[in-house]
DNA sequence: CCATAAATATGCAGGCATGCATAGATATCG
DNA sequence: CGATATCTATGCATGCCTGCATATTTATGG
């Protein structure tokens, strides 16, 4: 037997596939492309996905709902008033690095529930997560827990609307300037 | 010559259009698609589009754009008390009777820009006429106009967020819980 | 080195979407 | 009513995407 059990091939597609549904969205995002961004043939494809296309679409999901998640439980440990710049910096970033044409691939999973329930559904379980995990964090800081659940759903979806504005202006000022309200508003609720 | 100019048929076309993209995105409205939910033939699409599939999408965003942001204009003329809780009211109604099916079709054309860069460059220049017609809703309460720019990007991407979290939710908390966040923080910056 | 499995490459059938062309039906005006 | 323009319907060619099947190559274990 060869089990050679090589993942490097298998996430460097799962990866891909994040890339491409940060630009194109879920239902943008076809095998065809997959392939040619990765350098890959179609049939490793369905080597490595037998449950062909919606295998891989959620595979790259999960992946970047792991990747994201643990990414804001850290932030969750700061203080808020560096958590808020530190997470809408990623986004302006990325945002940036690819001239205002990558966005969230979670927010693009939620809006792709037409066509792929699944994907849909585990963004809002994450975005479920990252609201606990902004709640704890403000708790921490001494804000009633009510409070900081209600804070910590403003902040995540004024995060995420924020991108979206960027990405349709091309500009990073819709991220700054929600970046400082935030900041200033949990400074004041302490 | 006939000169029938009955405008009827192609608007009922361009709301469908609308209402697919608010569902499935930019890209995954199709005109077959149209065709079946408006009713019509593929022939008249072509008839009252020559520039096809590009020239539907983009009428249909334009339409949408030129009634969100009367819709807008109007609402800026209340008190931001008033006005906010009416914006997401009318968002959280639209997802409950689509069961959480159908968001923002000027965010759908925003995360379109790869695919459709007209309609999202629409989005963008729309996105900027929302955030100043709350701005000066906020200076005509006494906010200083960058505070009130700032606090009016921040609402706008709430919402706008907030919209994409309850629907991969499907619920209408984060819509709830913003609007109150954002009337509390508009209240204590007067 | 050889047998076996993993990984890659390619072809084929079916379905869908676009764009265009070509008819046919309908309505309006003189 | 007849002529003209609008509107609708349908077919064809092309290309893309998926899923599956079928080689072919590569690597591993014995």
């Amino acid at each position: 037997m060869a089990r050679t059990a090589n993942p490097e091939n298998r996430d460097r597609i799962v990866r891909t596939t994040r890339d491409l549904i940060r630009r194109n969205g879920i239902q943008g995002t076809t095998m065809l492309e997959v392939v040619k961004a990765s350098g890959g043939s179609r049939g490793s494809l369905y080597h490595y996905f037998p449950g062909g296309r919606a295998e891989m679409v959620e595979d790259a999901v999960r992946s970047a709902i792991d990747e994201y998640t643990a990414g804001i439980e850290y932030l969750a440990t700061l203080p808020a008033a560096q958590a808020i710049p530190l997470m809408v910096e990623f986004w302006r970033a990325e945002a940036e690095a690819s001239d205002y044409a990558a966005g969230c691939p979670i927010a693009a999973a939620a809006l792709g529930g037409a066509s792929d329930p699944v994907p849909s559904r585990l963004a809002g379980e994450a975005f479920a997560g990252w609201i606990d995990a902004f709640a704890r964090m403000l708790v921490n800081e001494g804000i009633p827990a009510d409070r900081a659940r209600a804070l910590g759903t403003l902040a995540i979806a004024a995060v995420e609307g924020a991108v979206i504005l960027g990405l349709a202006q091309k500009s990073s000022t819709p991220m700054e300037l929600v970046a400082d309200q935030l900041v200033a508003l949990v400074d004041a609720a302490q």
